[in-house]
DNA sequence: GGTCGATCCCATACCACACCGTACG
DNA sequence: ACCGTACGGTGTGGTATGGGATCGA
């Protein structure tokens, strides 16, 4: 098994949103990310299929393996890979998506489905079914394009759609089953406050929800097994993610992860928000051994951490369900006001000035 | 049992500014 | 009565901070 849903915890998380810093499954993705015109700005991409700690970057077209820079460099230009013609795989750019877009698009718009066996009957399927914000599924839904914002060049190379069917899918674990179930779910009252009663294990609230799942995703990277699982890190920013969507399709063979290539999609500020969030990850990783690597007695220390969380847990739910009923938003403008607010130490500041929080890009201005 | 220090938890203040409600012409 | 404008108050979220509660020595 791979890493869990920071959300639920029950599914596999599959894409990775930098701006929450949680990897979700395919579910709580969709069901977070309808909540509210904010959310759905939110990009996502997939995840390092290798070490499921980072957002994928790239596709080796060769391996059929979606990987992260720091794993793309590892691959494809280690001296002791054996197969020297590695760091000749050709490979594409990953480019991230947002909104909430329906299956059906999905399927369109990641089209490497087609490179995955057997997905000649998952995109006809995933074609013929649509979701509407009621969570039921549709032949059409016009409405859900309105809200939909995806990555038109983006070649991520494994949709939702290929997830059911493919032997990816396989790989991941995840289940025709689920993966239907999952997309049927009922998203009546999708209000954050009710992720706990929908997904019973979910213990996030909409105020602490994101910056607990980066928690709650340390305990699971301390856990998680060695092979397969996919959790995903965006390739870029919310900022960047509309002018790199209708950025062409980069592909090189050479070493990349540590060029001065320029992924699409990967400018500017959000660059510098990405490399520090690879390096808050890398500096775990650095700690000890990849994640994909047999675990050591370091990961004897799971139950403890797991201990901790669960205390965590506790505490969070009952703190949560102390102040459920008296936090109400009366002005969902004024909150996206907020919600994209840029803070110095919490307090807003004025246009302009430099900042140490941005809610949307959580980088630094200085 | 009382006291002290350390730790934890919680409530509150703070910030900028778009928006809402009200008053006025 | 209706409409447009102006203006002041309100509310929003992340963080720091202070105070109360708890625990062990």
């Amino acid at each position: 098994m791979g890493y869990m849903c920071d959300f639920c915890g029950e599914q596999r998380s599959m894409v990775y949103c930098r701006s929450d810093a949680a990897c979700l499954c395919l579910s709580c993705d969709r069901s977070i990310h309808s909540a509210n015109a904010l959310s759905k700005r939110h990009s996502r991409t997939l995840v390092c299929e290798r070490c499921n700690a980072h957002p994928a970057t790239v596709r080796c077209v060769e391996e059929r393996v979606s990987l992260c820079q720091n794993c793309d460099w590892s691959g494809h230009n280690n001296n002791n890979n054996s197969n020297s013609l590695s760091s000749h795989h050709k490979r594409q750019s990953i480019s991230c998506y947002s909104g909430c877009p329906s299956s059906s698009e999905l399927a369109s718009i990641w089209s490497f489905c087609s490179d995955l066996a057997g997905q000649s009957v998952c995109e006809q399927e995933i074609g013929m079914m649509n979701i509407d914000d009621d969570g039921q599924t549709n032949q059409n839904c016009n409405e859900d394009k309105k809200d939909v914002i995806v990555g038109s060049s983006s070649r991520l190379e494994t949709s939702y759609a290929a997830h059911a069917n493919s032997p990816f899918a396989k790989d991941i674990g995840v289940c025709e089953d689920d993966f239907y179930d999952n997309l049927g779910m009922d998203e009546v009252d999708l209000a954050l406050e009710n992720y706990e009663e929908l997904f019973g294990t979910a213990f996030n609230s909409s105020g602490h929800l994101f910056g607990q799942c980066g928690i709650d995703s340390l305990f699971q990277k301390h856990q998680a097994a060695p092979e397969g699982g996919n959790s995903v890190q965006p390739a870029e920013s919310n900022d960047s993610f509309m002018s790199s969507k209708t950025e062409p399709i980069i592909c090189y063979t050479s070493k990349p992860a540590h060029s001065n290539i320029s992924f699409s999609g990967v400018t500017g500020e959000s660059c510098a928000g990405d490399f520090q969030e690879c390096g808050a990850s890398s500096s775990m990783q650095l700690l000890g051994d990849p994640p994909w690597y047999p675990q050591t007695s370091q990961d004897n220390n799971a139950f403890s951490h797991s201990v901790t969380r669960n205390n965590a847990v506790m505490r969070y739910k009952e703190k949560k369900k102390a102040r459920k009923f008296d936090k109400t938003v009366r002005y969902a403008s004024r909150k996206a006001r907020a919600d994209v607010r840029r803070r110095v130490k919490g307090r807003f500041i004025k246009a302009g000035e430099a900042y140490d929080y941005d809610p949307l890009t959580p980088t630094r201005s200085y």
